[in-house]
DNA sequence: ATAAAAATTTAGACAAATCTAAAAATATGT
DNA sequence: ACATATTTTTAGATTTGTCTAAATTTTTAT
């Protein structure tokens, strides 16, 4: 493990969510965009990265991160998620308020502190925005899609139920909201590893991956 | 409240932690020592913090923190001493093993963090070192010292029990291999704030002020 | 194919935080 | 009091990460 400055890490990681997207290269300009930066110094950056053997780079041609790079973005994003996990289950904030604050905290390094947090979350395996989380080895659990893909845009008319009843999580759907056993219409999937809007009535909202993965589907009752 | 670099907080909590001294003004020569760099950076960094107004400073007169300035060392103490809570009674770390990570802990900026913090952990008044931790408004609690004064250096063949019965006390203590009710004797208390030194049988060992505070006096059985 | 447009890199500057070496101010000893 | 020693500051350089403006390379369109 590298040491590696925070904006550092930041580049590292705004690559591999580029990287996401399929694409084999990212062009500086998108790498740009990303960081809030301008081009010139996202070459300045790439270069020292690619000195330390994070990415592979050759000039005009964009970046792509090596396996060490790789390593690293998935250190720094398990990280993230886990202090997200952290500040919503064990700090009550929202999940739309999180991410600032583990902005920050995604760059403190020990190993020992990360693991240890891992085990008092109960190694949980999604963030509050249902995003997965990867393990100490960086592998991610994949989603049982099963739940989301039946309240595909357009199923209208089917009904909620919830898998996870604590008083915390009750608390968080009456918050925003969601009655159970009402029929909800789906308007559409942003991403499907990001949020979903849905419409309950006349009331349309936005709701996380994670709420809507403690959510299940029901029929519309008779 | 102002927006600090982390170096510039790092030189804030310097100078508070050397005012605590006692003397009326901080050399430069002094923090450099503190701050493990060179009398010409410091010079450096206490111009730009004094044009922040976070402290008073005339050329070759030393330093002195304003009351802004006291104010923000006393909002990384605060966040810093929590952290150590946190990383103690959480996460299970052992006292002596927080320093460093709650040192990269304390620049995290969120006041809102910080107050949930500070509830999760149930409002502490002392850090796992047994330093005071800053309420909201920089105040501190004055520890009733009863306990430790009855067991001052050479008040050998006292006996302790425990206060705090918790289990994870219990466990604490079990790895730190201290037996309720055997004769201790006290060889040397450090540092009143810090830590002090006792014998059990034959085994001398370390144990931070919290643990002494939460240990209880008791007079040597017959 | 080649000119125009777009993307990328270079060059030079700046701010933060540090350093070394030299200069200036303060403190000390007899 | 005055020379010497110590402390502090200044001057100039370095590193990281950024910027603007100019130069270069690649892409696109005719």
């Amino acid at each position: 493990m590298e040491i590696m400055t925070n904006s550092e890490e930041n580049y590292i990681k705004g690559i591999y969510h580029l990287s996401q997207g399929g694409q084999h290269s990212i062009a500086t300009s998108a790498l740009a965009e990303k960081m809030d930066t301008k081009p010139s110094s996202v070459t300045d950056m790439i270069k020292r990265l690619s000195e330390k053997e994070l990415l592979h780079y050759k000039k005009y041609q964009g970046v792509r991160l090596t396996e060490k790079g790789t390593a690293q973005a998935l250190r720094v994003i398990r990280k993230h998620r886990l202090w997200e996990v952290f500040l919503v289950d064990k700090l009550g904030f929202a999940w739309d308020e999180v991410h600032d604050i583990a902005e920050q905290l995604e760059h403190i390094e020990s190993e020992m502190l990360v693991d240890r947090l891992d085990a008092l979350l109960n190694f949980p395996d999604f963030d509050p925005h249902g995003d997965p989380i990867p393990d100490k080895n960086g592998r991610f659990k994949t989603r049982e899609k099963k739940l989301l893909s039946a309240m595909l845009p357009g199923s209208s008319g089917i009904c909620v139920g919830v898998k996870d009843s604590s008083s915390q999580f009750l608390k968080f759907l009456d918050k925003h909201q969601i009655e159970l056993g009402k029929p909800i219409e789906i308007l559409e999937l942003e991403s499907f590893d990001r949020s979903m809007h849905i419409k309950i009535g006349d009331r349309k909202l936005q709701i996380s991956h994670q709420i809507a993965a403690n959510l299940y589907v029901k029929p519309k009752p008779e």
